[in-house]
DNA sequence: CTTTGTGCAAAGCGTTTGCACTATT
DNA sequence: AATAGTGCAAACGCTTTGCACAAAG
């Protein structure tokens, strides 16, 4: 899954790796080696990705290391959640992850025809949130809004194959 | 899944059924007993549910007609869906549904501890999305916005047993 | 040496599908 | 009669779990 970053970062004190440790320390919870690939791993580039393109990239080691095995994957992403390096989203059933330690909030138009999420910043929506919330005496703990539609790419594409269901 | 309804109806020229059979004839499909109780069934009270809520309510006729199968309720779902008379969402993982012929449009503010969905109108939200859309060259096409928090009947109660993870 | 973490394979959960049978048109 | 729809059960895709073994503290 690709995606456009408009936003920048955001200043932070440890690394993601030595933010890990703290959490799980704290926990009394052990960093392992397989925590460790899989900490670098993620944030070795920006991208979405949910559970099984994490594993593929892990599995892409090529003979070096012996492979992670799918519930250890589920159950670090989990613990990198919790820990705040990660924010969890739901796109169509699956679960997909972005960094969100040392990045700023935002949310996502979500392109439904090559399925990229474009990534925009979202103060006046928090606002407007936040205004709802009060009127509903709604304590707002998170938003996850994203937009559907049809990212500008596709639609200078336009290549409409017997268009399939356009103004129906 | 309760619900709360601030939001008034539509006036609208067909009854859910008839706008389903119009439906259904355009498409060569056919309107069978099974459709006709599911959408009788839907439409009796405006509540958010899923398959199974509804699957379970169908089998609640104790004994008088027979059980409608588990394919045929999702099948028909989807084509209340189709023909515009649903509108889907996704609530963890989960597909939810709620009227959505003769019913204005809307957000939900979903609370975290009692599982309640509210509903709240939308109109700003709209407009900022659109505008957030042409800012990318992005066609939007609808959204699905939901507030995760705590509604005020839960902050009221607050029993905190311990307090899980307050203040964490 | 104790306890947490791992990998595997099995189970779980919501949803979809293949198929023989039934009902609508 | 022809064809779309149904119910069942099996398959599905993603995720979680139980358990014996491995490894971190």
């Amino acid at each position: 899954m690709k995606a456009e970053f408009a936003l920048g970062t955001v200043e932070v004190a440890m690394t993601p790796m030595e933010r890990f440790e703290d959490y799980l320390q704290s926990r009394g919870k052990r960093m392992t080696q397989q925590r460790r690939v899989i900490v670098e791993q993620v944030f070795s580039h920006h991208e979405h990705f949910d559970a099984d393109d994490l594993l593929k990239e892990l599995g892409d080691g090529v003979g070096e290391a012996q492979n992670i095995g799918r519930a250890t994957v589920y159950r670090t992403l989990d613990q990198l959640t919790e820990a705040g390096l990660l924010r969890k989203m739901n796109l169509e059933g699956r679960s997909v992850y972005e960094h969100d330690y040392g990045y700023p909030a935002h949310d996502h138009l979500h392109c439904q025809r090559c399925n990229k999420l474009i990534e925009f910043s979202s103060e006046q929506f928090k606002e407007l949130c936040d205004a709802v919330g009060r009127e509903h005496g709604f304590r707002v703990t998170g938003l996850r809004l994203i937009v559907q539609g049809v990212c500008a790419d596709c639609l200078a594409k336009q290549h409409r194959p017997t268009r399939p269901l356009d103004l129906v």
